[in-house]
DNA sequence: GTCTATAGGTGGATAGAC
DNA sequence: GTCTATCCACCTATAGAC
């Protein structure tokens, strides 16, 4: 029952916001009352810290298997892109990104495990785009940390203004272009003439 | 008294939300009764289109004026940013942004007022990068309207993750960073190696 | 225009029977 | 664990006096 529960708030929390449904809404989904509800999360804080620390540790099991079956970079990103690419095709925007938008009416403990979510976010990109770096297989400026709050951030509002427009293909051929706007030919590619210098003096060497 | 109660509500909203905020809030705030709201806007779907409105207007205004002002494409961009900015150092939410995250929740009124002020924003942007590539004084990969999207985005993600730590400046580094990836030599200053080929190529020319 | 008063509804939450 | 019943606070909104 608690697993439906968090799937039906979920669900609510990513549509509508965490402010946008109530108790209410969910016994309804479930077919259940407002009070057996209460049984299993006695306070709504309760229950949207259960939906986050639940959500954070879904993504995490994710990173990990991207870790264990991607060995390059630029895969690892695709692969960390469909994730929030699956999201999107849900109709839903990320929990996360949507509970941001809230932060300043969650309860404290909510506002923390969000934080938590963010700087795990945070620490697997930097990490994924540093060795990326190295291997010169990515190209970006600043550092990967400054890279990877960058990415994380375009990505939640690509989410967000996606949803606006009703339309998920927004939001990919935005994820679509960040990725290629890492990788090292593309970095030059903005610029058409200075592309064809590059072009000419690799062939020199 | 409709500036008051929109200054106040607008206040509200930027950091609440529209849901995280009511009628009650905003009479408090103004030291009158809700009803005497009421009377200036009926419904509460009345005062947020309102709010959208005004907010798309002063926008507006502000872009006619650096449109003015600025002659380089790269100087409209930066004041563009500061516009950000400003909202930022309010400890604010971009209006629009904060009702993109609820947006299944408004009033259709409210739903159509917000797109209009994405895409009046996004022709602005389009329009300036344009302009920018054609001159040599930006560089990016993709269509100039694909990157106004991308760059918009970027932003209001950028504002959402900087609320949720409290910390401006985590916007500011963000983007002063997207402005200089337009930048035509940043393009490749990401990669060093390459980097060195187009300065020797450069001095070869 | 602003007030008092109030309607009618929904919010989160609890008590206690089964 | 789930139910019925209920509490109280708050919500949007309106009527009508001043």
């Amino acid at each position: 029952m608690l697993q439906r529960i968090l799937d039906a708030a979920e669900e609510l929390a990513q549509t509508r916001g965490f402010n946008g449904f109530s108790y209410a809404d969910v016994a309804e989904r479930l077919l259940v009352t407002k009070a057996s509800l209460h049984y299993h999360f006695p306070s709504k804080a309760d229950l949207g810290r259960a939906l986050i620390v639940r959500y954070h540790d879904t993504f995490a099991r994710a990173l990990e298997t991207i870790e264990r079956q991607e060995e390059k970079a630029q895969d690892k990103l695709r692969r960390y892109v469909l994730l929030y690419d699956a999201v999107m095709r849900n109709d839903r925007m990320c929990l996360c990104g949507m509970l941001a938008a809230e932060y300043a009416t969650l309860p404290t403990p909510m506002q923390d495990e969000l934080r938590l979510f963010f700087d795990a976010n945070e620490r697997w990109l930097a990490a994924v785009l540093e060795s990326g770096q190295r291997d010169g297989e990515l190209a970006f400026a600043g550092s990967a940390k400054q890279r990877a709050r960058i990415m994380t951030g375009a990505l939640e509002g690509a989410m967000l203004l996606a949803r606006t427009y009703g339309d998920g293909r927004r939001f990919q051929s935005t994820a679509k272009q960040l990725l290629t706007d890492l990788t090292p030919d593309a970095s030059c590619a903005s610029n058409p003439q200075r592309r064809r210098v590059v072009e000419s003096s690799r062939k020199a060497l």
